[in-house]
DNA sequence: ATTATTAATCGTAATATTGCAATAAACAAA
DNA sequence: TTTGTTTATTGCAATATTACGATTAATAAT
């Protein structure tokens, strides 16, 4: 199948998996790391730092765009993107929430 | 293609996206809430609370197994899953170091 | 030994993801 | 207007994921 049954489980599950999943390739991770390193807009450089394809790179942009985590702006014939840093903190705390559950049940059964 | 080329990436890069891709489904995700919540090793009640089939389940299980995040042990005809709460811990330092490098890198541009 | 219970595995269908060549779109510069 | 530069989109092939029915394996209880 490879659909998910998303609507059985609650929008919090969803969320943490949606998150989740955007960062399940190794790609992205590299771009939003390369992106947090840089620390400033500056564009284009995204293709060659990483050694995919332009349109693979563009393609892994987008879905980062998508959830929010990222920005770009359009400056002449490149574009700059960079974290959406108040959206990336918003994202930290529910997958801290998620990640933290084991500080918050504390009772060990094995 | 269907297939990541990890090779081109940093094992930081990969390990960290291995982990995100297990939480990238909310079936696993309600999983692993359920057994931080029952918080003891009962078993069974797994197919019961998600509303997927069994082998569905036990699918989603072998899954967080195999990364170490839950542990399975034989209880007579039934299995009694648990949190691997040692390398849940091990799991939120690698995490922990991607999801706050907001913190760490400081200057903003927009 | 037979039967019941529970979980894993196999097989398979449907859909999603990944990657890139080719192309298009958007803009700057000449 | 033409040319170059950069990014997005389209189309497609290969592989992965999700889900579940059917079956098997393992053990308990009778």
């Amino acid at each position: 199948m490879g659909l998910a049954k998303s609507e059985i489980f609650t929008d919090d599950q969803n969320q943490i998996a949606l998150f989740a999943k955007v960062f399940g390739h190794p790609a992205r991770v590299a771009i939003l790391q390369h992106l947090f390193e840089i620390d400033t807009c500056i564009c284009g450089d995204l293709v060659n730092e990483i050694g995919l394809a332009q349109p693979t790179i563009s393609q892994h942009l987008k879905e980062l765009k998508l959830l929010g985590l990222i920005k770009g702006s359009v400056e002449g014939t490149s574009v700059c993107y960079c974290i959406d840093k108040k959206n990336w903190k918003a994202m930290k705390i529910i997958m801290n929430n998620f990640l933290n559950q084991d500080i918050l049940h504390k009772t060990d059964c094995c």
